[in-house]
DNA sequence: TTGTGTTTTACGACCTCC
DNA sequence: GGAGGTCGTAAAACACAA
């Protein structure tokens, strides 16, 4: 469905390297479009209390999450990303003891083992759980109270790896991801979409600085999103770790 | 330490699609 | 109508120079 939707809207929106100027993705070949029509949406998202017990501070509020799915496609087919290449979907790591489990409850990891983050412990445990928390199940709005929690290292480097992989999530990798990362649904979605927000800027910035992004496309004939990974983390074939992604990410952006 | 700029989560508005 | 998309933005978290 949307994916048919964004492949023809890219298809649509940049038939020319002008595309790039636009700051956004070159047209991928995304899989046929999954049947979801049983999504329901998305798992509950755990908060903890002030004493870092868990609590239901966004309790879902669409019912639950619906574990069939009729089809998923293989996800993006033909664009092994050269910068990741071998490492399929199952190939992709994550480490079960990363998602804890509180009772039979799941517990976002980054609300419970951010002390286990990059050695140089830049985050302070349970340092958001010190701010003013809203205590009605409805105070989830950022009008008062932002909430915000900061991902772990290992994370931001699963769902970093699965970008590199593939642009657009499909619901069932959502779900995986979600679920082994100990996110919900919802922050790996808005995860996605924040990335590509990234990478478009990123992209339009390098546009702006290099007009080369044209004669690239005119070259190749058409510029895969794993040619763009290139351009945008010529470094990150051995995917060192999310720190260099970041270093990346940065001397990219900078000008 | 502080001020400032950048990045990272999260959301609302609006869109298209089915 | 509900899904997820982009776009713009708020605000926390972070980086870094002074």
């Amino acid at each position: 469905m949307y994916v048919r939707y964004f492949v023809d809207q890219e298809n649509n929106m940049y038939p020319d390297c002008k595309k790039y100027s636009n700051g956004t993705l070159p047209v991928q070949n995304f899989p046929v479009s999954p049947h979801y029509s049983n999504y329901m949406g998305y798992h509950n998202m755990h908060s903890m209390d002030n004493h870092g017990h868990p609590s239901t501070l966004w309790e879902n509020n669409y019912g639950m999450a619906v574990e069939e799915y009729n089809y998923y496609g293989p996800g993006i087919s033909g664009t092994s990303s050269p910068v990741i290449s071998g490492m399929s979907h199952e190939q992709t790591t994550y480490d079960s003891h990363d998602v804890h489990h509180s009772g039979s409850e799941e517990v976002p990891l980054n609300m419970v083992n951010i002390q286990q983050t990059s050695g140089n412990q830049r985050h302070q445990p349970y340092d958001w759980t010190k701010k003013a928390i809203p205590t009605s199940p409805t105070a989830k709005t950022r009008t008062k109270e932002k909430y915000r929690v900061v991902y772990t290292d290992h994370q931001r480097l699963q769902l970093e790896k699965e970008f590199l992989s593939n642009r657009y999530i499909t619901i069932r990798r959502k779900s995986e991801i979600a679920l082994n990362l100990g996110l919900s649904d919802r922050q790996v979605k808005i995860w996605f979409q924040n990335r590509r927000a990234k990478e478009r800027k990123l992209i339009k910035k390098i546009g702006q600085l290099d007009g080369n992004m044209c004669s690239v496309q005119r070259d190749t004939g058409s510029i895969s999103p794993a040619d763009m990974t290139t351009v945008l983390y010529p470094q990150s074939q051995t995917m060192g770790g999310l720190q260099s992604i970041n270093n990346m990410t940065q001397v990219a952006a900078s000008p």
